[in-house]
DNA sequence: ATCCATCTTGTAACCGGTTACAAGAAACCG
DNA sequence: CGGTTTCTTGTAACCGGTTACAAGATGGAT
């Protein structure tokens, strides 16, 4: 039927078809005011007629704009992986964003060049990266791809940054296992390297000093094993101890499930604690005290800035968010 | 320093600098081997001093390739949706592309005018869909975008399907139940209008009627409390079953917590299984009877097929994948 | 030295939109 | 009715890459 191949109709089609200029069809598609009702009508008749559907990405490239935000993540667990992407994507789907995503399993150099071949296809990036040295990694970055940055170790690009302050929240569980008259509290560490982790293990410490007690810590890896292990290691080197808080709540789903398996009362002998008030933490038995994180709310919010940073906005540079305790019975024979 | 204005450096600048021609620019970044050692050094040096970093969006134009898929959700609960994106991520990671997210919370209206926009972002789709009519879907959709259904009805617009075999699953469980004894056997259906939720509920039926049972199914909403709602309903209403099938983990393990609270033993008086295999029917006690769905692998197919279409090459129309039943002790006491 | 094949390089058109600018039409005014 | 303003429309340049094609350079064979 048609003169020309297939293909898809482009606005030049359309234009032709209607009698009328590429510009004129543009106005339209773009709902400029402009447009006598007449035109308007014979253009949508002709875009109706040829099928036609805008290319995002002409229009993209001519606007250097693309309504894309650039999702860097590293290899997330489950819940949280989720959880976070939930948030981002909400607060994406009402700003008329879509997410871009490109997971970061990768060493520092894969790392920085997928973040560079992220130029053209997004507006900005929000990067996660609880591993990496930021400067590092926004030093080979152009200044002008807006970016920030999510529980990152602080960087000195200027670059905004959000985090979620692991320090504080652990300060607060021991403080909360010390009020209820816990004293020999062992915390059981996430990934070595992990900033997450080590802010974690420093609130930790420094709660525990406060308090006048001492700290003590184990390796872990933030996975079930690394709890039931950390519970082992304990019984075997004849530890004795009557809190264990653990630097996330798998581990200590894992301590819990151990100590179960020997017979210990928890929370009478032990109390378990752990950090991210993961959905199961609540359905175990008994229900884990932890540290809740509103996950997805820290997702919304790293796309909320970056819209702002994007739209030319001025946003502090720096954003912390508290976690809140939440009391189980893994502490408290009283909790709900 | 520079004359122009800052802004990014293009191909032209590169050129321009390196006393070249923008072809050849292109020819170095491409890695075409027809360049004299001199220039591409040349090139090279010019890009290092100014910082280029190629614009993918003006090279997906020219090329009218994106290296993107895009990726059509609907609202889904935790474990299913971060399972299927790792195992997508992982997949289209290794074949050099990435993932544009959409998620589809949204009316059929704005469903069809989301997949519309995605013209010129993407190369393929993909589409889970699990309560739209894909027909209607895919009419307004042009011919040549290449998509593939995941998990829907069957559709008749010769679009390449991936689904799991959910009613075959249902049956494989029914026999089970009947298999280790049980006769009064239950069903908790999952949402309504949900085309996986009605194909469980499908091989339920016919299973039990095989076997010469009759079929009892209830509502619910693939949420917790469904399960917890249907084992009060059967309370109340005096109904004596030896056994629970929910359409998914989570009804199961609400109607798990339900009986537990109750003081009814399980597996002694009641059977319990779900459907799906999330992380958490494993470490529920008693563990919980399910099939396993490779959700993650489910994620990588698609991803691998898409890109097949997308390469042209020649797909099978529908490929079925069948869960596996996973045995634990809310079904029966000799499970490992 | 001549001719031909091969390799390197550059020019310019193209991908499919947006938009500055100019020109023509319509409306308004005295 | 001429002049000015306002509105509508079209032309063509531009976004930043790729690539067909042609021209120039190089090298080998005779």
């Amino acid at each position: 039927m048609n003169g020309k191949a297939m293909g898809q109709a482009t606005i030049r089609d359309v234009a032709r078809e209607a009698g009328a200029s590429v510009a004129s069809v543009s106005r339209v598609f773009n709902r400029l005011p402009n447009v006598r009702p007449e035109l308007k009508e014979r253009v949508e008749a002709a875009a109706r007629k040829l099928n036609y559907i805008p290319h995002a990405g002409a229009r993209n490239l001519s606007m250097a704009r693309t309504g894309v935000i650039g999702v860097v993540l590293p290899d997330l667990h489950g819940e949280f992986f989720s959880e976070i992407l939930r948030g981002m994507e909400r607060e994406a789907a009402m700003r008329g964003r879509h997410l871009l995503l490109s997971n970061m399993h990768m060493g520092l150099g894969d790392g920085v060049e997928a973040l560079r071949n992220m130029r053209g296809r997004v507006d900005g990036l929000i990067v996660m990266a609880p591993h990496i040295a930021p400067d590092l990694l926004f030093a080979h970055l152009p200044a002008s791809i807006p970016a920030i940055l999510l529980n990152g170790p602080e960087n000195r690009q200027g670059r905004p940054e959000l985090r979620i302050d692991n320090a504080a929240g652990a300060r607060t569980m021991v403080d909360h296992l010390v009020a209820t008259g816990r004293r020999a509290i062992v915390h059981i560490a996430g990934s070595q390297g992990n900033i997450e982790a080590a802010e974690r293990a420093r609130g930790y410490s420094e709660a525990m000093i406060a308090a006048g007690l001492s700290p003590m810590i184990l390796p872990g890896n933030f996975d079930e094993e690394s709890g039931h292990l950390a519970v082992q290691r304990l019984q075997t080197q004849h530890v004795e101890v009557d809190a264990i808080f653990a630097a996330n709540d798998m581990m200590a789903i894992g301590a819990l499930v151990a100590l179960r398996d020997l017979g210990v009362d928890v929370p009478g002998q032990i109390a378990v604690a752990g950090f991210d008030n993961i959905p199961l933490a609540r359905l175990i038995s008994p229900g884990l005290t932890t540290m809740a994180v509103d996950i997805a709310d820290l997702g919304a919010r790293a796309v909320n800035r970056l819209s702002a940073v994007i739209d030319g906005e001025n946003v502090p540079q720096t954003e912390l968010r508290y976690p809140s305790l939440i009391v189980r019975n893994s502490t408290t024979h009283t909790a709900a």
